[in-house]
RNA sequence: GGGGGCGUGGUGUAGCGGUUAACAUGCCUGCCUGUCACGCAGGAGAUCGCGGGUUCGAUUCCCGUCGCUCCCGCCA
């Protein structure tokens, strides 16, 4: 090695011996006959001094030292004299005399990013120079963590009898689900492969196979639009096991959510986890992914004010809605511009508007407080536990609207309030999901989670007749209102299978030519199996506390999929067009040169 | 596909219908032997994203466009 140390392992008892380090010039203070240059590497800090009695050439060579320049500096390690020790970093009691200096590469005087986690540059900026933007030390810190967590979770995991097993990258495209990334074969025109969204048919063909515990640390590609928490490449800590009922996959992935936290950072998260059914969660909540952190629970409301003389209310009730509620602590005194504030997050998500009312003095106030009677005024108080200074929010809409529109009012309060606790984590596993949902673009029904989820066994005799109320043994795992992930017990029995596809829509040609190969994987052996996929890039930022993938990716895409640091996508040679057998639409110009 | 926000020296920000476009930091020069975001003095550095319009005059107001970002849709 071209050093003897790293920069962040020096300490008093070094004191006296010669040493070589090597990093990146982060800060060089010159006082004109003493310089001292902070150098650092992955493992930390370490002050060197340049003394012109020391060493006339290393003198001569740090005046002109710019910062982020590699360096390789000979030198003494020293104790540093009292009262100039530094307690903010590790080395901060000693320093290296330096002997000799060598810039083992010039960085340009002028960067275009700061190495800083304080005034960050604009993210395209940082994407665009990346390799710079990776060293400041929370994006360090977070690939650390990130490093841990994935050990000690295959380490778990292995205890458990797993083995990690490779599903193959290039797949055969399915139409189902999100938008396939393709990529044309040259060897057979107009053919094409994709890249999985989900290692699912192979991981079910592995429990075929006997490997009766999978699991694997998977990349998942999805051409969809991005979110702060949605790159099109993500990676999932995707298993699968035989023999198996949702207890036995909850307990493991617990095991592995414990493994993760006390790798990240140390705290402690001890199943079970506590269960909430997806039908309780849209009710008490409006979503299927709570954030537990806070209070501010829904309830309906609509027994009550059916009968009020509030048109809307009536409106509602009688075309079959729903009228919900929550009573928002000590927000009677919020302003017009507030509550309108609130009505915008409703109408978002459908919501023709919001209706408050102000807890004062006993009294129900606001404008449609006159339209309800004096009892569903007290039976609203008493439903939604309200208080004087409390102010109710309610919403009348369609079932659904009024739960999800007054759930992100809930959500949007919880924050705006203050009543979310730093490192606060809240684990919960919702339940019994809908196994199929309308689509009423295509009119018809699709599956919530994927058709190979079992029906309970409870609504198979409804399985036809009554497709919206059959629940799925379908789990989602839910973090501090961030879906962590979701998986399900799978069908092994071919005929329930074919009954499934059916209310789908599928036909037996087109799932022959979609699944033949796992239907026909079922007719020679299939034991009962199970699994779960976590979002192994979500989890990582939840315990860190972040909001965006991108700081726990080393390099991730912005938000419109371009990877800045290379600029891709990136046109191909028309050379590569042609061996693939593929020519651009006429609509396309293709682009010269680069973004 | 739709909506919101942003775009001003390398970087982060301020600003305003008429300015010499301000501040911080970085950079360059000089001084400085105990700093650690060193300090002090001086200097260079911006066609205010792009195009059009309104106006005597636009970085500022309006329209369009591009880029970035967040959200809705989408993401089995």
């Amino acid at each position: 090695m071209l050093r003897t140390h790293t920069c962040g392992e020096l300490r008093t008892s070094h004191a006296g011996q010669a040493v070589t380090l090597c990093g990146w010039a982060h800060s060089v203070r010159d006082h004109g006959g003493l310089v001292f240059i902070t150098l650092r590497d992955r493992y930390g800090f370490t002050q060197v001094v340049v003394e012109p009695g020391a060493s006339q050439s290393a003198a001569e060579c740090a005046r002109g030292i710019h910062r982020e320049s590699v360096l390789r500096i000979r030198g003494t390690v020293s104790q540093r004299p009292e009262g100039t020790w530094n307690n903010t970093i590790a080395t901060g009691q000693v320093e290296v005399i330096a002997g000799d200096i060598e810039i083992m590469s010039d960085a340009a005087p002028i960067l275009p990013v700061e190495v800083s986690d304080d005034k960050l540059a604009n993210e395209e900026a940082r994407l665009r120079y990346r390799y710079i933007d990776l060293r400041r030390h929370s994006l360090q810190a977070n690939m650390h963590a990130r490093h841990r967590a994935a050990l000690a979770v295959r380490n778990w995991l292995e205890k458990q009898d797993f083995i990690e097993i490779q599903t193959p990258l290039f797949v055969r495209s399915t139409p189902e689900g999100a938008r396939d990334f393709v990529v044309p074969s040259r060897n057979f025109p107009g053919m094409f492969y994709a890249l999985p969204q989900s290692p699912q048919l192979y991981k079910q063909l592995l429990m075929i196979a006997g490997f009766d515990r999978y699991f694997q640390l998977a990349p998942c590609f999805r051409d969809e639009d991005q979110r702060a928490d949605r790159q099109l490449v993500h990676t999932q800590i995707d298993l699968e096991m035989s023999f198996c009922d949702e207890e036995d996959v909850f307990t493991i992935v617990e095991g592995i959510i414990s493994a993760a936290f006390k790798a990240v950072n140390g705290v402690e998260v001890k199943g079970p986890f506590p269960r909430l059914s997806y039908d309780e969660a849209m009710e008490r909540f409006g979503s299927d992914k709570p954030d537990l952190r806070f209070g501010l629970e829904m309830r309906d409301l609509t027994d009550l004010v059916s009968e009020s003389e509030f048109g809307i209310f009536r409106e509602v009730c009688a075309s079959g809605g729903r009228v919900r509620g929550l009573a928002a602590t000590g927000c009677a005194h919020f302003s017009r511009k507030e509550t309108d504030e609130l009505a915008d997050i409703a109408k978002i998500y459908k919501a023709k508007g919001i209706i408050t009312l102000k807890i004062e003095e006993g009294q129900v106030r606001g404008s449609v407080a006159k339209y309800l009677s004096e009892d569903a005024q007290r039976g609203i108080v008493k439903r939604l536990q309200a208080v004087d200074g409390d102010l109710v929010i309610i919403t009348a809409d369609d079932p659904e609207v009024s739960a999800v529109s007054l759930g992100q009012v809930r959500r949007f309060l919880g924050r705006k309030l203050g009543l979310i606790r730093e490192g606060d984590y809240k684990l919960l596993w919702v339940t019994e999901f809908p196994l199929f949902e309308w689509n009423p673009d295509e009119n018809r029904w699709e599956a919530k989670h994927h058709i190979f989820t079992q029906p309970r066994e409870q609504d198979l005799p409804i399985l036809e007749s009554d497709p919206a109320a059959v629940k799925g043994r379908l789990y989602d795992l839910v973090l501090n209102g961030v879906e962590m992930g979701s998986g399900s017990i799978r069908i092994n029995n071919p005929e329930l299978q074919k009954r499934v596809m059916n209310i789908v829509g599928t036909t037996t040609e087109d799932a022959e030519r979609k699944f033949g190969f796992l239907l026909h994987a079922y007719e020679y052996g299939g034991p009962v199996h199970g699994g779960f996929a976590i979002g192994f890039d979500r989890l990582i930022a939840v315990i860190l506390g972040l909001e965006n993938l991108r700081d726990v990716i080393a390099f991730p895409q912005n938000a419109a999929g371009v990877s800045l640091v290379d600029d891709c996508p990136n046109e191909i040679d028309l050379k590569q067009w042609q061996e693939l057998h593929i020519r651009p639409a006429e609509s396309v110009v293709p682009r010269s040169g680069s973004r």
